[in-house]
This record gives structure tokens, sequence and C-alpha cells, in this order.
DNA sequence: ATGGCTGCAAACAGTTTGCATGCCC
DNA sequence: GGGCATGCAAACTGTTTGCAGCCAT
């Protein structure tokens, strides 16, 4: 469990954490990889994913995964849930713990013991309620609107 | 809106239907393709991927995307959330309504719009529960238990 | 008979992995 | 110096798509 899963500490993961650290807009490996490479030119995205992979299982970061999107990975450690636009795939923290169902409560309606549960809004960002109100597009999937 | 997706009833897309309809299982693509097969030997997955596609759009039925894994189908097209097992991957109908949180309320905190949401509580199904106590193996991911 | 739907296979996207080399300890 | 971590590219998985023929209307 405590065991740590990496035991080297490398340039490259050090860069990797911090700049997801400091990123508010939950990004995906390969925007996670544009983004470094502005320091680590060579930096390869296999790199990127193996890391991002032992960071989320040693609880440094959080990786969300989604309804079928691709994953997206959160430099907050601590639970919370999150918004997603349908329109533009951006992803925010929501604030306030919004859930809280009594864990090993519900269990026995379908037998479950109950860990942790994963909740999503979904809904229509500020910036692509604006564009819409303006170009009324159905177009603009993700734009990323950061 | 309410086009009518599909103009044709074919007996792929029949059986399809039906089968899922009479699963509580919430099978993946493959995995229906697999069951249609004992009656249509012919079928290939993509049309199994193309007709649940065309339901999920006409609501007939519902895709249901979480977490990484691949899509699973459900036949059920009311609206409930769902429980999945983190050893099996088994994924269950969460009875009763269990979060109504009033859309568009919470928008003013980040200037979202909510439409919806998405739950999942993960826990351990009854089965796997069972298992592990006699065998205590990290063992049987995606034995699908059912 | 017509064109939507199918079967097939190739293409795709995201992610993982094997291997030779590099670099942290 | 030893071995974990990297870079690179190829492999893999789940899903989508192009196309020629088929069959419900």
């Amino acid at each position: 469990m405590s065991d740590p899963k990496f035991q080297r500490n490398t340039r490259q993961r050090e860069v990797i954490l911090e700049e997801l650290r400091q990123l508010t807009s939950h990004p995906t490996a390969a925007r996670l990889h544009e983004i470094v490479r502005r320091r680590l030119p060579k930096i390869s995205l296999g790199t990127v994913y193996r890391n991002l992979e032992l960071m989320a299982e040693m609880g440094a970061i959080q990786k969300l995964q989604f309804s079928g999107a691709e994953a997206r990975f959160d430099g907050n450690p601590d639970r919370h849930d999150h918004l997603r636009c349908i329109r533009c795939n951006r992803v925010d923290d929501l604030p306030g713990v919004s859930l809280d169902l009594s864990p090993g409560d519900r269990d026995d309606s379908h037998g479950y013991r109950i860990l942790g549960h994963r909740l999503e809004l979904l809904g229509i960002c500020a910036a692509c309620q604006n564009l819409r109100a303006s170009t009324d597009g159905k177009t603009s999937r993700d734009g990323e609107c950061d």
C-alpha cells in the first residue's frame, strides 16, 4: 500500500507535477505533454503517461476518467467532484463536498460494500453560454475554453 | 430532435434490443455481441456498435461511459444511477433516485448552467466480498460475477 | 427498385509496453 | 557502477468508418 512506487526523482517527473499543480484546467495527458515539452522538449508522451499513472497511484494527483472522453488529470489530490461542460469538455472543480452518502450505509439493498463515489455535474460553462448566445452554433467542441 | 434516427426495422436491431432489455448486467458492446451471436451468428461487432449508438441517441437505451473502462449499455432507458464493483467491474442499478440536485440552482458558483449529473457509487459487490473472504486474492478482475 | 443497413476489414484514438540507452542514487 | 526511468516506436484495446452487397420497405 505505502510502498514507494518510484524511488528515483527525475527531472521529468518533477516538471510534470509542477506544471499540473499550477493548472486549474484538468488537462489530458496529451495536453500536459505539450505543456511540459516547453521546458523539456525531448520528453515523450509515454513518460508522461507513466508518471501520471504512478503519481495517481501514490495519491499525489488524481486521474479523472469520466464519460468516454480521454482521461484528465487533476493536480489537486483532495477528494472533490467535478463540473463538466458538455460543449467544450472543459472540466472544473466542484467547490464544496457535494455528496456525503454515509459509506457502508446503503449496502443492504444490493449487497455492495460502498467505498466511494464519483459524481460529475454536466452543464454548459459560462464561456460556452456566451459563445452560443452570439453564434448559436453547435460547433466549438473541445475548444477547451481556457 | 425527434427525427427518427433509423427508418428500417432490421432483425439485428430487434434482437440486440431484445437481448439487452432482458439483461440486468449492463454488458459491454463486445459481450452483447457474443450474446446476440447466439441467435444471429453472422452479426458483426460494428453493427452492434452502430445500433447501440442509435438506440441510445433515441433514448431507447442508455450508454454508460464511466471511468475509463469500456462503455456499457443499459436496457432501462429511465434515468437512474449505478453501482460499480471495483473488483470485477460489475455494474448494477442503484435503486431509488439518489440525487436530485435542483437543476439550475448551483450555477452561480462557476457560471455553469447545470443540465444533469452522473453518479456512480463504487464498492465491492456481494459476490466479490465472499470471494475475497475465502481466497483473499486480489485477482478476479472482470470476472463479471454474473 | 432503392437506399438504409449490414458484414467485413481497415483506420483511428488513447493508452500501454518492450527494449536499448541514459542518468539518478 | 548498477538499475530504475526514459525515449522511441510498435503493439494493444475499444470504437468508428468506408465500401460493396443485401434486404426491408
